[in-house]
DNA sequence: ATCGTTGCAAATGGTTTGCAGCTTA
DNA sequence: TAAGCTGCAAACCATTTGCAACGAT
């Protein structure tokens, strides 16, 4: 039989992991890779924005963080393990936030013979902060 | 005041147009523009890729032809002024398909001082003849 | 001293644009 | 004919990868 992927590599503990991961707990809201960049450029100055995929996509694969897709709009990443919630992006000031709750009977909506395997509810408008200035 | 954007230059009949409109007229889901250049070339062999791109966008400004932006996954178009509805998308075909209806409320699950402008559901899972195979 | 990790630059994949020639009107 | 179109190739943008230097263990 072959080999299972044998589990990643083992990691190192490094300022810039250090550092992103700070950025990902302290943040309030999913962030893009260049909010990440900008928020742990903070703590390491020198930080390239290749590290924070590569970091990104170790976090990932290691069920530490979430990536959050979004229809028309570069993936943005949270924290994973979360109960299960929806996504709103604001079209001014571009920034995602999370949303609670969740529509009931989405599996009706199914044609028939298809299978839903799970869902992604994107909300669009004005974050309350751009809504008052707007 | 500042004139406005006068009303996108006069269009020609071409056979590349032709083509690609009587695609998605054909289509029973929206196609990518992968699937429409390989539609369309049926009937302009020449046609190329650059020339779908700019094709899709004149259609959608124009208001004949809507894009399905998701999550993750390049956008498909289908014509526009269909009613409100969402998508599915197959992950064995990769295909994407058109569902009515819409959960009620989604409103509620906005945040206080968030103002909802549009919505988009993608729902996730294997369509009919997919399911049927595995 | 290893060997994973990093930054930079070059490579991608999807999409857009510049340009010279072609075509519609 | 003139302006809009088209195909091709180069340019773009977000993301990924090659590589030599760096640094955690």
């Amino acid at each position: 039989m072959s080999k299972r992927a044998p589990r990643p590599a083992p990691r190192r503990d490094t300022a810039q992991r250090r550092a992103l991961r700070a950025a990902i707990e302290q943040a309030d809201r999913p962030l893009s890779p260049g909010e990440l960049l900008g928020a742990a450029q903070r703590d390491v100055p020198g930080l390239g924005l290749a590290t924070v995929y590569r970091t990104v996509r170790a976090l990932v694969e290691e069920g530490w963080l979430a990536e959050v897709a979004l229809p028309g709009s570069p993936s943005r990443y949270e924290q994973a393990g979360k109960h299960h919630h929806h996504h709103f992006r604001c079209t001014l000031c571009d920034r995602v936030f999370e949303v609670d709750g969740c529509p009931p009977d989405l599996r009706a909506l199914l044609p028939r013979g298809f299978r839903l395997e799970s869902h992604d509810i994107t909300l669009t408008g004005r974050c309350a902060s751009c809504a008052r200035r707007g």
